[in-house]
DNA sequence: AGGTTATCTGCAATCGTTACCAGTAGCGAT
DNA sequence: ATCGCTACTGGTAACGATTGCAGATAACCT
């Protein structure tokens, strides 16, 4: 190992013609002696420098994914998808940010020069006037979130309304009136939306909106779990809750379970973000589902195009479905009189 | 965007000194317009080009990890331990190589010269012959998995075997005697060692081996399921089962769910690495546990020291310890007749 | 064989940055 | 004034690859 490195000079002595030569050789120009040239990469296990090559091109063919928490199946799953859609000649660089806003800023200051782009699910969209992202320099396209900078870059984003209108229809079909949300910050885009859902759903049966039944949460576990907390504690509490995203709602049944809260029966639960598991909880959770595989792909296919077809490009916004996966921890209200939970 | 990219030899002129100056301030040294430097910098939003930067110095500042599955909870908290352990002036590269032999090697191909150094776990480890990773020529390290290239690159295992003797070991004390393995791929370490684990332990308890009760499967939910499947179709299945990790397990509970068979009191299972929501399945899965975040960020701390000690530093090797989680999906077996299952 | 293309070749400039080297300015001491 | 010292500066050669240009070679035709 750590053998002084074989530059494409060596090669082209190794051969003895020059380096220009052995350049166009590795571009796939046909070379008079391409055999010979072939042989001498293997034996001297040459491999083109890439920085040299990002140098000259300015091009890195590196794609940057930042994320703010990779455990999270949902932002797994859209760099699954993403990386699925890259390509052969390209690569994925992750940025983990671990919901820390410096580390955000700091990651992308770093990220200039070393990729051609960026994925990101930026962590807070409360941009005050021209925001960070404009005089980034590089293509963005936004993931599930967005900023205000619509115009300029494109998004991928979920139908965040419509999957709050339905969990809450859903409920509501079944009979409940006492209907809470645990619900995500409402400075970001997914939180701001599954709320207006929320909301909207509950007007349109003419049913009272109570602040008491709004938990604004931080689409954490620990979040999650106080905010069920919060609930069960309450003196007239829900006979349902929608929790607005899969972490939660892990918090959310923990807590359900801590405090021996049995579901269905005692409190209906209905999530977003449909999880591999949720099939096999007690009972099976019904989820509001959505394709994040395909967002990933489809923000690497957005940004590519806008990497081939030059900066002019005018920036595109997709937004995938959302639908109801109903499974069993929805139920009829066991009554209407209202029924406090031991602590 | 898409400004006529600034260079050091912009900042230079409007301030009117030499690059070489631009470049020592940069670097932290005392220079005499130090202050008119700073603010033409940010007036002309000049950003040093990382790919120059490489060119000249030969570090990247960029560590690859090479992982066959994101979406696999075990190896996001890898990728998560190991970002956390990554430091301030460097990032992570990650790629997915999607279980596929190929792309595992393309990936690793186009990684020279990008990374500084790989953190992977490698699809197989039956290399015959000095193997592909000792002609890579950039520092390697195996996380999970190891390669036969113990003396020549460091690793970060877990105690697969006593992980597996464990569970057995607990099985066999709550009385049962037929019990089963869904193992993973036996030409992989983790799949070798729990397999090992499992034999151990009958063995030591004078249990004969029985080959029917041991089904290599290959790591995915769909195996296990399949797996199971098989197990329960026997004429006298298993009254337990160690399933080798945890999206086998994961495909065995569903199988188990769709038969109709009751856990733990038709059947224990045991599961292998701890889910998210381990406690929220029914009943609560009892599994051997290891801390994946730390083999990550240990993982990445070897990484670091090699490259910060130059090449000549000897291969460590970790290794991470397991331990039992009880939680209740496993029982006394209800009997010792032979029960077939319907199907 | 001679002339005309069609291919292929090497030279050298270039990408943006850093590091070496020599040089100059400033300043106190002589 | 001269000297020596420190502290900074600018010019320039790298780093390893690509590419336009002009020249060389081969291929083809009459």
């Amino acid at each position: 190992m750590a053998l002084p490195t074989v530059t494409i000079t060596d090669v082209a002595k190794h051969v003895g013609v020059s380096v220009a030569t052995i350049s166009r050789y590795l571009s796939g120009f046909t070379v008079r002696n391409g055999e010979k040239i072939r042989e001498a990469i293997i034996e001297l296990n040459y491999r083109p420098s890439a920085a040299a090559r990002n140098l000259k091109s300015g091009r890195t063919g590196i794609i940057a994914i930042v994320v703010p928490d990779i455990t999270n199946p949902f932002f797994a799953s859209i760099v699954e998808g993403a990386e699925g859609a890259v390509g052969e000649d390209r690569m994925i660089l992750l940025v983990n940010t671990g919901d820390s806003r410096g580390r955000e800023e700091k990651a992308l200051s770093q990220l200039f020069g070393r990729v051609d782009g960026v994925i990101m699910a930026p962590l807070t969209e409360d941009e005050e006037g021209p925001s960070f992202f404009s005089q980034f320099g590089l293509p963005i396209v936004f993931v599930d979130r967005v900023t205000q900078d619509q115009e300029k870059f494109s998004s991928v984003t979920t139908d965040n309304i419509e999957g709050g209108r339905l969990a809450i229809a859903h409920l509501i079909t079944q009979g409940h009136q006492k209907i809470a949300m645990i619900s995500g910050p409402l400075k970001t885009t997914p939180g701001k939306g599954r709320a207006a859902g929320y909301h909207a759903a509950l007007e349109q049966a003419s049913i009272p909106r109570r602040k008491d039944y709004f938990v604004e949460s931080d689409f954490s576990e620990a979040g999650g779990y106080a905010a069920m907390c919060q609930l069960l504690d309450m003196h007239e509490p829900p006979t349902s809750v929608f929790v607005a995203n899969n972490l939660m709602t892990i918090g959310a049944l923990h807590a359900l379970q801590d405090r021996g809260v049995s579901v269905p029966s005692q409190i209906s639960i209905i999530g977003f973000d449909d999880l591999e598991f949720a099939q096999l909880v007690n009972p099976p959770l019904s989820v509001i589902a959505r394709d994040a595989r395909l967002q990933g792909s489809q923000a690497m296919e957005l940004m590519i195009r806008q990497l081939n077809n030059g900066v002019a490009t005018p920036p595109e916004h997709s937004i995938v479905d959302v639908q109801l996966i109903e499974r069993g921890s929805c139920a009829v209200p066991r009554s209407s009189a209202t029924v406090a939970f031991s602590r």
